[in-house]
DNA sequence: GTGAATGCAAAACCTTTGCAACTGG
DNA sequence: CCAGTTGCAAAGGTTTTGCATTCAC
């Protein structure tokens, strides 16, 4: 089924697992397997109909479980765009996303160590049209509601 | 009903909506209205709600509808957070967004002309965990095959 | 008058949940 | 052995849609 590099990429899914204290169990296995052997974001549905082709009976739900699992430990990153379904990315360094809203894909884009946003170096031919840049933290109040 | 600034900018509101060649339906106005009227980024049923109060036929169909007139012609931005409920945001002028990950508040982040991504400056005590930067536009590909 | 907008309810879409059966450590 | 995981189906939250009615222009 899958042929290339079992005996060296195999080895290292199950050990990064096993690394971040997550059972090993042959669903969650797989679908990070496939979702490794990807570059193009899918949903989670992508990775469902993926993960079937070697595993005809895992379940919708067990993937969503699997890539939530995979998510919370750090092997995975969640991508949302608008509000479609979410896609997931094995890519866990730190990059920006890039969506092509005529094809509708999703690029990752490494920023070196000291790009910042607005100013990013893209492939060839990319033409950005808007930045969301968005923040996540604590605000003022609540650090204020934590002092006392 | 709404006591304050009636005759400054109410005229405004509605204008604002014509000179978008959008057509100006009570509802319609009553939705900008209310979303004019707010900085706590609302979801779309906070604004049915709200605008309920003034106008109790109105339906959530229609807040829909409205809001997304809005954000088409360029008089609202959609905030969207994770997976969670769209929020509305009047603010149109280029900024950025910060989540709370303790109290769930959004709040607008003023980014100045040259300020960019990693490297804002936050209002005092705001905190970040994490930044994620999203780039929109047409990717090498699809400008490729627009060439041909 | 006419095309666009409204309101209602039903459907769609993506994701989560309840629960019994199973299994990895 | 037992907490964690699976699979199924059903429910959940958010948004969209179909369609008849109404309305702004």
């Amino acid at each position: 089924m899958n042929g290339s590099s079992s005996n060296l990429s195999d080895s290292p899914v199950s050990a990064r697992l096993a690394m971040r204290g997550l059972r090993l169990t042959p669903q969650r296995q797989h679908v990070y397997e496939v979702l490794v052997g990807v570059r193009d974001h899918p949903t989670a549905e992508e990775v469902f109909l993926r993960a079937k082709q070697g595993m005809p009976e895992i379940s919708m739900a067990t993937v969503y479980n699997c890539l939530d699992a995979l998510v919370r430990c750090g092997l995975a990153k969640q991508v949302n765009v608008d509000r479609s379904a979410s896609r997931f990315c094995p890519n866990m360094s730190d990059h920006d996303h890039f969506y092509c809203e005529r094809c509708g894909g999703i690029y990752d884009i490494e920023n070196g160590a000291g790009a910042v946003g607005r100013g990013i170096e893209l492939p060839r031919g990319f033409e950005v049209t808007h930045v969301d840049v968005s923040l996540r933290g604590v605000c003022g109040s609540c650090n204020d509601a934590e002092k006392v």
